[in-house]
DNA sequence: TAATTTTTTTAGATTTACCTAAAAATAAAA
DNA sequence: TTTTATTTTTAGGTAAATCTAAAAAAATTA
């Protein structure tokens, strides 16, 4: 069994190995909000425990086990954040922070309940997808919208930014899960997209754009 | 804002502080697992923040601040049990453990939003009456079942020992929160007590009957 | 390839919550 | 009121997770 703070790390090194391959110890001291030197002595730890492997300046990657224990994590993590929505009415910017500090609650069996009273969602209010108890989920085949084409369209299924701040804004903008779109412009000037929202206009920033999530519904 | 480690110990102090005006070391070390020494240390931290009043050798009080602190946790306690029985389907004695991780999480919108989830509960599972936002709740008027004499009868309204072993044994016994009893005899050998509960005689050891709490509906 | 910059690690300290062993204070028994 | 027993505290230390400052390795630039 884990401590709070080792489970912090797993969840972290997971969600950096989405992005390369291996992961490094600056990107992983910037998520966890603490210094290098730190992140090298509680990766010493979890390599002896067998949850990643290490090599010297080359960086992590998570074991089998640690994997598994991320992913855990990440599903504890989701499910509370569906509580929190669907049951007690919490906004989708309102929830992260405070499944930050549920999904470290150790039983098992709470889980499996929680799972089983929330009618066994696939995905969390985000988008993202929620392993079921086996550590299974089905990879969701997302595009960044900063990645479509003019005249490409979709729905909008996830965000890769959890933060109150942009979730308020997206919100503001009328960009919320399950909305469809379609580019209808990029600005050379400073890399803007022009989108058609319900029938509506809106430009949104390069910044915004690279973190919501399509999915497809094929192009036009 | 206080450490996990800090809450139990408010909490533990809470508790004992119904049985004895102030609250000696090895009481607490003894219920918080811990050795007396530790304790002490612990103790001076708390006085230093203003949550007890410390007299060398002379044990611990709560003060104002450290009494709503400790009312906070027992009612963020108190109400996740109420959902991990009345939501979850969890049984009275699988619940202390888990609320106990549970009653730690920060967040005040949380528990505010699971109270009027689950309708404002008055008590919990085990008959113990939950605080209100504002920290109030009725001082309940329990007898201890030992302390009834023969003829006495009631309602059984709580316990007074919330581990899964006992709880265990009083649903086997059929003694559940609501239940009528009546005392029929005291056994002087053992100081066990014969009661009647749903036109049934049974006997229950001086040790269970220590730990279970009576509303008395009038003598006869 | 050499020089510079960036990244990562080591070395040595700090803080929190705990420990053991011994000393001091208080309470109980003779 | 001594003596004995119990309770509590002090002193000094440990482990976990962090830190700063400096050294070492790797990557980048000239």
């Amino acid at each position: 069994m884990q401590s709070f703070t080792e489970e912090n790390y797993l969840k972290i090194i997971y969600h950096l190995s989405e992005l390369t391959n291996t992961v490094q110890t600056n990107a992983i001291a910037e998520q966890i909000q603490t210094k290098p030197a730190s992140v090298t002595d509680m990766i010493k730890k979890l390599a002896d425990k067998g949850f990643v492997d290490y090599i010297k300046y080359q960086g992590v990657t998570l074991t089998e086990r640690g994997r598994n224990a991320a992913i855990n994590i990440v599903r504890k993590h989701r499910l509370w954040e569906v509580f929190l929505v669907d049951k007690l009415n919490f906004r989708w910017d309102e929830v992260h922070e405070v499944a930050e500090e549920l999904e470290h609650i150790k039983s098992e069996a709470l889980i499996e309940r929680l799972d089983e009273f929330l009618g066994f969602p696939k995905s969390d209010p985000h988008g993202d997808p929620i392993p079921d108890k086996n550590g299974r989920f089905a990879k969701t085949q997302f595009i960044k919208l900063i990645d479509l084409k003019i005249g490409d369209g979709g729905t909008i299924t996830g965000v890769s930014q959890h933060s109150s701040a942009f979730l308020k804004h997206l919100e503001k903008l009328g960009l919320t899960l399950g909305k469809q779109i379609q580019i209808t412009d990029v600005t050379d000037f400073d890399g803007s997209v022009e989108i058609l929202v319900e029938n509506k206009q809106i430009n949104i920033s390069r910044e915004v754009a690279k973190h919501i999530l399509i999915s497809t519904n094929g192009k036009n």
